[in-house]
DNA sequence: GTGCCGCTGTCAATGGCATTGACAGGCTCG
DNA sequence: CGAGCCTGTCAATGCCATTGACAGCGGCAC
């Protein structure tokens, strides 16, 4: 379906046949669109023309957009998942840590490889059943690292939602146009040099560091999870001595 | 000024008198708009209305959304700062963690006063003067805590992104019509509730928990942040020792 | 005081967006 | 062979940000 639709839009141009959508070969288009090489644009218009058919044509499938957006990151999701399987193929193997690192980092990894949607996805956190087993597993991980039940769920909520929350951040920063992104990012190198040294003595020395953090969101949301991790330790270290 | 564009507001409706419009009228109406009260959207036109003036007029205060967003923001952490300053009127008191906590939830708690504003703010990081003495300060409290300045430094960055990120998904979520909203509900407990016990048995005994997490976004933040400083103390406590 | 200029509000228009409803071709089922 | 549904097409709607031409009002120079 991928060469059909591929067929279509180079030779449809001219010829007016009609190219018969399915649900597949429309999510496969929008997640190319939503790919920084795709355009990083997800439209209906852009749509339509991708797939060689009138806009509207996609309404015969997902009853609005948001519907539509819905399904792309279930499947962004699951290819998140996916990733850290082949990452960790042994499973979590007793290392709560790495696992923890490796999904989180795996399904950051594939929203940002479409910024477009991880804006568009903004809070809409669906109830996908192919992430079921991951959840049921985290949990299992928290919890035979010396969690109960409950506080691992707990945990899992907070890491889910910290990787996403920050994973959307950093999209949207992405999509800006580079003009506004380097006007950012002068005033911050103007306001970290400029700082005057006996008025900020300590923003002073650490200018450095923060201008190369700035473009680094990477960066910042390894060091946001390493320390969250740190915090999880701890929460387990507590659970085992009261246990 | 306040008082002038009201008496413009009402009474100009009839007579085409023309509203004199500064860039402090501007930004007060477009923070009342944003705000859920002030109908929670932020537009041109709607602007132009809340300000008895045509929409394109605060063009020429501002050269395109993107500059009012910003300014706006920049009110906002301000505002977040202050809200801080009055919650913990003598300063770290050595306290470095209720430091922390009370700044990070006071600026949570502004921008979610105005959820439309946080999702329009996206990934804009303002470089505001008004909040480096904040910044040092903050740098400074972890410092004294034991931190060395630069990786002081990272904890701060780390905690503004996690703070702004997850507060603006949280905003991302409020904004969503309600209809949305119960679907997404309504999804999830479905989810959770009809998970089979022998399949998922972690799942299911969390289930309560994590359904009652599903709507309490603070309460979920609030897991972060102490998780979060949890290990902030880890790294403290290692410096102490490395030092 | 007079005339000019610039500041700032107004108006009309443009192009992009999601979404809707009427229409039409082709397919399947009877 | 015919009815009806599935699905692509087309035209239109309403909201949005942004732009360019225009117009009044104020202050400035002379």
């Amino acid at each position: 379906m991928e060469a059909r639709v591929a067929e279509q839009s180079t030779a449809g141009q001219a010829n007016k046949r009609r190219v018969t959508l399915t649900r597949e070969s429309i999510l496969e288009a929008a997640l190319r669109l939503c790919s920084p090489e795709g355009g990083g644009q997800l439209t209906f218009s852009r749509l339509g023309k991708e797939l060689g058919a009138d806009p509207t044509a996609v309404y015969r499938h997902f009853r609005d957009k948001d519907e539509l957006v819905l399904a792309l990151t279930d499947l962004t999701i699951q290819e998140g998942i996916e990733l850290a399987r082949q990452a960790l193929p042994d499973g979590p193997a007793d290392d709560w840590r790495a696992w923890l690192t490796v999904t989180a980092q795996s399904v950051r990894t594939s929203y940002l490889a479409r910024p477009a949607l991880a804006v568009l996805a903004a809070a809409r956190t669906t109830a996908s059943p192919a992430e079921t087993h991951s959840v049921e597993q985290l949990i299992s991980v928290l919890h035979r690292a010396g969690l109960p039940v409950v506080e691992a769920a707990e945990c899992y909520r907070a890491l889910l939602d910290l990787t996403l929350a920050m994973t959307q951040y950093t999209a949207a920063f992405s999509i800006l146009d580079p003009q506004a992104q380097e006007k950012d990012e002068a005033a911050w190198a103007v306001k970290y040099g400029m700082l005057p040294e006996d008025e900020f003595p300590l923003l002073h020395r650490s200018a450095p560091r923060l201008t190369e953090l700035f473009r680094d969101d990477d960066g910042v949301f390894a060091l946001v999870l390493s320390t969250f991790l740190d915090g999880v330790a701890v929460r387990i270290e507590r659970a085992r001595n009261a246990g």
